[in-house]
DNA sequence: TTGTAGGCGTTATCAA
DNA sequence: TTGATAACGCCTACAA
């Protein structure tokens, strides 16, 4: 049996209150005498201190819950990585919960967390394709006492702190570029375009194709979901409608693409170009090395870890959501049509 | 503020212990009177119980502790991912400790899990580089009254709970597949060679060559770490030694290889063939598709899970490690020489 | 310099 | 059918 506070007390002969003075360096003189003595009949007991006992009088946990679609996509896996390094030098940990894109087990874990009390809460999706869903996790969301904080598909102007990356941007870049290389029928292989996040890749997308006097096709418009099988179930479609390149709204999607690709014996860029969003590092190593627009993964959890910290210690600064900028990596997966 | 029991209590006019009865369905008889009162009292004031006070008395967290290596290499991602799916039915939460192969990280996380008071704790790597670590660890695991289940980079042969996939048998079959092909100058790339994982594997190898009435030359191993970067170390490396085909000791190697050899204008499997392990989804889209020793990564998931908690059930049957297959998945990455 | 005692939010054992 | 009350393991005023 674990020893506890009491056990050592007796064992060095005080009170189980001077035992938590000295182990917590309270600024109460203490002799050295004792000191000693408590602190070998902790080394004897091997003596720890039961962090839930302490969580539950000090009302904090030095826990993290973060909420994620999906840890197996690389993206998100880096981003949840990076903020466990981040948090573990400062002795917190994280509680992980995977949704699958699911509002329900969004709220589900929304409730565990809160109810196992974390101190802090990351979010990383909020928009569901049921808009009524999305609006039942914000009521919920207000009644959680717990800061909360928004990272990657976040609702825009939504009155909470988020850290995102620019969507309309992506989409804007990523297509531009496509323009620019002489493509002109481009395909968009989205997720469900009532969230927000394709939404405004999608909206990106239309505002380079106006800037270069174009107007947009839905039917060059495939959605289904930001997965490797949408690109797969994409390609063909989308090929019926004699694109030229297709902007996968993510790299999984851009996966999926080339994948079928192989089927088609088709041949990336000569047949099809292509270009994905978030740049995982897998994407270097496809033949051709996928063009792709990044989001600096490892800038948006050093910004959420620093800013949910902030917020838990109640130095809540003015709110203000932090915007991040995607960027264009150029590699070989886009043909240049001036030059053919 | 949060509502207590005790507010509830005092709403509905009853004692503590009463809306304790009625909420946990204890099978003591309670008028339909109060309990409706106590039910509404709950809604009314949004009433949720604190875990951390019923942890505290219960002596459960309804929390595993998973410690990965990299929760960024896909396989470790699956790993977890697949536990925590399982485990989400059982109303269960899984935290999450990467480790990047530290030892000291791992006992860290170790203590942290202990002092949390986490129900089980699942391991994916207790063997290192430095034999003493792992006899630290195992000392520090002693000490630890929570069940632990050793999962994929396992020490065999130790008195624990483990379940593993047979790694001298993964060495022998790519081994025996690469000779069966013709290759007889074949190179490794392996992690580090003193931990079990990969001298398995190596002896797999050597198993295997033997069967072929080779003998194997330290010259061919190059070691270094389960990593892309690995990968491209080891291919110029091995590429002196003259080597037809090179057996990564896992996924991330054979793609650090593939990338290094576009670098040296190399073209799998023409001009080099290459075998990995663990048949992460991405080794499919590779160019050419990797022909991999798969690990029934949701075998060993479903596996660990059902037995953990077993073990944490009590229901400890005798004590047996359980050892699952690799599979060969042929792909296109080896060229069969005896062709050509 | 150290000890006593109340409280954190529950469950569980008795009584009533 | 219900209610006191003692745990659970710790922190922290307040006393001594």
């Amino acid at each position: 049996m674990r020893a506890t506070i009491k056990d050592v007390a007796k064992e060095a002969g005080v009170s189980p209150a001077t035992v938590s003075f000295i182990l917590n360096n309270k600024p109460v003189s203490i002799s050295e005498a004792t000191r000693e003595r408590v602190l070998t009949a902790v080394k004897k007991l091997q003596y720890r201190p039961n962090q839930l006992a302490i969580s539950l009088v000090t009302n904090t946990t030095n826990t993290i819950g973060v909420i994620l679609p999906d840890s197996t996509n690389p993206f998100f896996a880096s981003l949840s990585h990076h903020m466990e390094e981040k948090l573990r030098s400062k002795n917190m940990t994280v509680i992980i919960g995977n949704t699958n894109g699911d509002p329900v087990i969004t709220r589900k874990y929304l409730q565990i967390f809160s109810d196992r009390r974390v101190d802090g809460i990351v979010l990383a999706q909020l928009d569901f394709e049921d808009e009524e869903e999305t609006v039942k996790c914000q009521e919920l969301m207000r009644n959680i006492d717990i800061p909360i904080i928004y990272v990657d598909r976040v609702i825009e102007g939504c009155d909470h702190y988020s850290i995102a990356v620019d969507q309309t941007k992506i989409g804007y870049l990523a297509t531009k570029y496509l323009l620019s290389l002489g493509h002109r029928r481009i395909g968009c292989a989205s997720g469900s375009i009532r969230l927000k996040v394709n939404a405004n890749r999608y909206h990106g997308y239309t505002m380079a194709l106006h800037e270069f006097g174009l107007e947009s096709d839905s039917a060059l418009l495939f959605c289904d979901s930001l997965s490797i099988d949408c690109g797969c179930k994409a390609l063909p479609c989308l090929l019926g409608h004699n694109v030229s390149a297709i902007f996968a709204f993510n790299d999984m999607i851009a996966y999926g693409i080339y994948k079928e690709c192989k089927n088609y014996n088709l041949i990336i860029p000569n047949d099809l170009s292509v270009i994905g969003v978030d740049d995982i590092y897998f994407s270097d190593l496809l033949q051709p090395p996928l063009t792709t627009i990044s989001q600096p993964v490892n800038e948006i959890a050093d910004e959420a870890v620093k800013v949910l910290l902030e917020l838990i210690a109640n130095t809540s600064k003015s709110f203000s959501p932090v915007k991040l900028n995607p960027v264009l990596k150029v590699r070989g997966s886009v043909k240049n049509l001036s030059e053919s």
